[in-house]
DNA sequence: GACCCTCCCCTTAGGGGAGGGTC
DNA sequence: GACCCTCCCCTTAGGGGAGGGTC
């Protein structure tokens, strides 16, 4: 290889539209270095054939590959370029992240429902709403959410989740079952489809999907759930009260505005 | 609010789930400075409503909203959190993601379509094959793809299209033009379709999608279509010749290897 | 003893200089 | 005079320390 087949690196820049400094940081993490470097001037000089590996080079930033891995692609000895592989691995990082704004959209819609709910929540009447599954982690606790303790619980019930891998959705609140001779209470933070997620766990609670008569209120007072909800406490089924604080799309937050849900009777099955 | 309402940062790190480090860092950028600073100690202190805003930090960090424009979504006389804006920019963010993921998935099919035409293209023999639409800017140029002139012109075509903010696939060669009394002869690089492609442009050559004749060789020599496509250049269609690099699986990028490509007659239109 | 503090260096793929030699 | 060189600082959202005070 003469040094007059070489070009300089600004040569090389107008070649492949890439930046002199674009190419200079390839020499420094070490997938392009130059054909032959000036060891007074300090000077970089390119062989023709690097026009390639510098296509390449563009090929990975393309398509997100780290190119420290660059290396991988080239066998050196064949003067190949393995695009084959770099093909492949761009399909999987594709895939990846297609997977990953897949989850980000799941999770705007989740925002979006909760905001249009909390909108149609009112204060001075109830309302019929059908909500989806939920999971929910919990531990016995009566109180509100107001209280000093109300915390430590939901600080414990996270510990638990990290401890397994399990993923929250950021809802917190408190839970009652009012059967027909047994009363239970806990609090509660919920748990992301997942999984990790055990089929059976004692604190583990699945919500049915179903209808449930909500309404907003300003204070956390679950107990008094017998007294809002006095027509079904006539009934006899098993009831299942949630509160929860408010997702609203203008979020206060300094002062909590709750929502307290109560499970409707399921309808018959045929 | 009184110091005994606060708490230190590593109990918001535990109530969030989120790290002490990040915590400091949202001091750093100023999206969440602390209720209240120990001027001696310099310890940190939150209030309870903050754990709000670290969720809704959590939120923007999940959505890859960039966190300096949090406070954009505060409305601090208000307390309030807009997660109504919240959700619309991580909506916008998304949808730019998706966008930029379908335009490398295009890319990767191109490459795969290149990689797979070059499979079936041999030396010994012709293969037709069917081509999709492709745009070119051309200068006139005859000689080879190995002659000194010829990344001279490639580089002023380059410097054109950046010009005109136009993109290229880095696809270079040559093209030759026979009509029955006139041949045009002419360097290329290829034009990625985009709203910035002018409708008219004297340079720009849109090669209709068909069917070519193809070959592999090992030496660029365009100006020997008459003798390589006998058969078809005994007939008196205007005939598209294209010469390029071709790009395989395993890519030789100090010996290349070149395919030449002969338009077929257009079918009949009934 | 567990918690918190302030530096400080590191991560990707470069971009934008300053100040000084080289073609 | 245009080109190239070596520093140096900057970008996101923190992670991982070291070395030293504080609850």
């Amino acid at each position: 290889m003469e040094r007059k087949n070489l070009i300089p690196i600004g040569k090389l820049a107008e070649i492949t539209g890439v930046h002199v400094q674009s190419l200079r940081y390839y020499e420094k993490i070490g997938i392009l270095l130059p054909s032959y470097v000036d060891a007074d001037s300090k000077y970089r000089y390119y062989s023709f054939s690097q026009i390639k590996l510098v296509e390449a080079i563009q090929y990975c930033v393309e398509l997100d590959i780290p190119l420290k891995q660059f290396t991988a692609f080239i066998l050196k000895e064949k003067n190949q370029i393995d695009y084959e592989k770099i093909i492949a691995y761009g399909k999987e990082i594709a895939a990846q992240k297609i997977r990953a704004i897949e989850k980000k959209m799941c999770f705007l819609e989740d925002l979006n429902e909760k905001m249009l709910h909390s909108e149609r929540c009112r204060e001075d009447e109830f309302i019929v709403s059908f909500l989806p599954e939920r999971l929910y982690l919990t531990c016995p606790y009566k109180g509100t959410q107001a209280d000093k303790g109300f915390y430590a619980v939901i600080i414990k019930l996270l510990q638990q989740l990290r401890a397994q891998s399990l993923q929250t959705g950021y809802e917190i609140g408190l839970l009652s079952r009012f059967g027909e001779n047994k009363q239970e209470h806990f609090a509660y933070v919920n748990v992301l489809q997942d999984e990790n997620v055990p089929a059976e766990h004692p604190q583990m609670l699945r919500i049915p999907a179903g209808k449930f008569l909500c309404k907003r209120k300003d204070r956390s007072n679950i107990e008094d759930a017998p007294q809002i909800y006095k027509e079904q406490f006539a009934q006899p089924y098993e009831k299942t009260v949630i509160e929860l604080e408010l997702f609203t799309g203008k979020f206060r937050y300094s002062e909590p505005v709750y929502e307290i849900q109560c499970s409707l009777p399921a309808p018959r099955q045929g």
